[in-house]
DNA sequence: GAAAAACATTTTATGTTTAAAATATTCAAA
DNA sequence: TTTGAATATTTTAAACATAAAATGTTTTTC
């Protein structure tokens, strides 16, 4: 299992020198951080509901979108290449958890959209979902929070800066 | 290619409801900022270096150990399990980049250790890979900085709390 | 000192992820 | 209108990841 990753403070911080710059150091610090709760919820998604992070991803895309996506928009928006989200949504339709419906104008694009069955598993995770998240990520005051989501997004911004 | 990816503000963050918690907000925008950074470097170790991100680390780890490391250890500091680290092992000594040797007092375990060819590659990668990893980061003020090494060290605790 | 437990690693089976190639459709000119 | 470019998706091949079983070694315990 896990445990032997979870129990000491070896960690890709680990790959520290001395001399490294600052940036290194925040770097891997984020890495180890996100990998830790994303482990966190993976764990639990699969042990509470037998479903990967990928298919719930997918699902709560959807969720917010009762008209329906495209297989390229679902790839935009979860940051994966379109092989993986054709693979998951085989398996989605095959569990009837969404409907891939043509589009009317289109022939290329598929209409993806959450099933009546789809969206009521989807609503019983999202509320566990969002729990286990608070857990990891609740214990901020406010103003960690607002500058945590500001600093991240200044990131996010030289990142895509570098490459367009 | 990633370009359908980079282009828009459509990202994990793009699935949140109105009335979602802060702690959801901060997750997905942490996400989905620690996968950029991840993705770009991943892009970049391969376009330049041929190299993929998972040997990167264990070489990383390596390189900051020049007495050699287990197999175990390796799996504990790069938090993956074992077999994955066996595999990747197989292939850098293949490449003649590390070496794998029986330790004298424990039959079971092997030291590896990277070859001079290791250390003069990785040394070549680890300028570069610094460097890129300064444009992405290394935008912010002192203050910034210790902030968020801060609340991630706070973030990490917290996680680690939950499953023990 | 033999049996049992713990340890270190590899192997196996299964599944995920990516980039790139393949397929099929739509759109834009010339 | 047919050539070519762009779009939307699926398929493919390789790398990576995990859990669980298998192998061999060391330590503990009785």
């Amino acid at each position: 299992m896990d445990s032997a990753i979870d129990q000491a403070g070896l960690d890709h911080e680990s790959r520290l020198e001395h001399g490294d710059h600052q940036a290194v150091r925040l770097w891997l610090r984020l890495l180890t951080c996100t990998n830790l709760v994303e482990r966190h919820l993976r764990n639990r998604l699969r042990t509470e509901f037998d479903i990967t992070l990928p298919r719930f991803d997918f699902m709560a895309q959807l969720a917010r979108e009762p008209k329906g996506l495209t297989m390229g928009d679902l790839s935009q928006r979860m940051m994966v290449s379109g092989g993986n989200v054709s693979g998951i949504a085989v398996q989605l339709e095959g569990e009837g958890l969404i409907s891939r419906e043509p589009v009317p104008d289109n022939r290329r694009a598929f209409c993806v959209t959450l099933t009546r069955a789809g969206q009521k598993r989807f609503a019983e995770m999202a509320e566990a979902h969002e729990a286990w998240v608070a857990e990891c990520l609740g214990n901020l005051s406010g103003a960690d929070y607002e500058q945590m989501m500001s600093v991240l997004k200044h990131i996010k911004l030289d990142v895509s800066r570098i490459e367009p």
